[in-house]
DNA sequence: TAATAATCTATAAATTCGATAGAATAACTA
DNA sequence: TAGTTATTCTATCGAATTTATAGATTATTA
């Protein structure tokens, strides 16, 4: 019973903030960053591949290879990184942007009163998740 | 991957909006509540139960039996019926107050930057869930 | 006491989550 | 160009949670 983020999007935010507080954007070892982050390595392996497929990070092969950040930190939104790894951020598939279902019990979402609520609810949310960003993560580490 | 409310939840909220409608506070059966609401039966049952546990509502065994809101409508607020059936409202259990826990790989919360972010989006949610009701979601039927 | 309706117990099906293993591919270096 | 390093891909597994159903039991009323 639980509204919560996933380990895999903690995870996610836990390597961002690694790979984001170096130095030189110089390519870092995935058992690096597993071991200062304390995420098991063959999880931390597929989410740092989705997020260089998402455009937020890049890799390097062979040796002196890794993960490094593409993206400027201020411009990885706390929204996109929950959308990615957990899903919507609305608290019902009918009030969702990005992951719009109807409900199956649903006769008219007009006059659905729940469906009203949550989208006030879904706006809220919205105005901090999408003017967060892991800057602001990593600004409150220090 | 989903961060949204548990398909419990919703149905709690669908038949507590239900009841709330009824003009007199007269118990209304089970099924009645079921068939309008479209909520499988056997589940509503287990639904209904939790909420009268929970003092919000109250039933009544027998013939002309069934069950009836016990509070104010604006007194129950979807903050109380997501941590009843959803769990946490925070996004992270170590920034929960009702369901704290520590993060296992966390060497210090006063310097992790992801619980500092949390605790505000954690606010800013208990803002709103905590000031909505179920006359706010009966009102909007309207 | 017969009919009605909530309550309790148990369990089954389906889905999601977290984690791991091993093979394949790419890139560097000597 | 051979060998080493490290990412990438495929595939799967177990555990936990969620959703749903069935049947027996208890309380109430007429």
């Amino acid at each position: 019973m639980s509204n919560m983020l996933s380990k895999k999007t903690k995870y996610a935010f836990h390597a961002l903030t690694y790979l984001g507080k170096q130095e030189e954007r110089t390519p870092v070892l995935i058992s690096q960053v597993a071991s200062k982050t304390k995420v098991p390595r063959k999880f931390l392996e597929s989410i740092l591949l989705d997020l260089k497929k998402a455009g937020i990070l890049n890799s390097k092969m062979g040796k002196g290879g890794g993960y490094y950040l593409l993206r400027d930190a201020k411009d990885v939104l706390l929204a996109d990184v929950i959308r990615m790894f957990n899903g919507p951020i609305a608290l019902l598939p009918c009030v969702s942007l990005n992951y719009y279902e109807p409900c199956e019990e649903c006769v008219d979402e007009e006059t659905c009163g729940l469906n009203a609520m949550m989208i006030e609810v879904r706006d809220e949310m919205l105005k901090i998740l999408e003017n967060k960003t892991l800057a602001d993560i990593i600004n409150a580490e220090e």
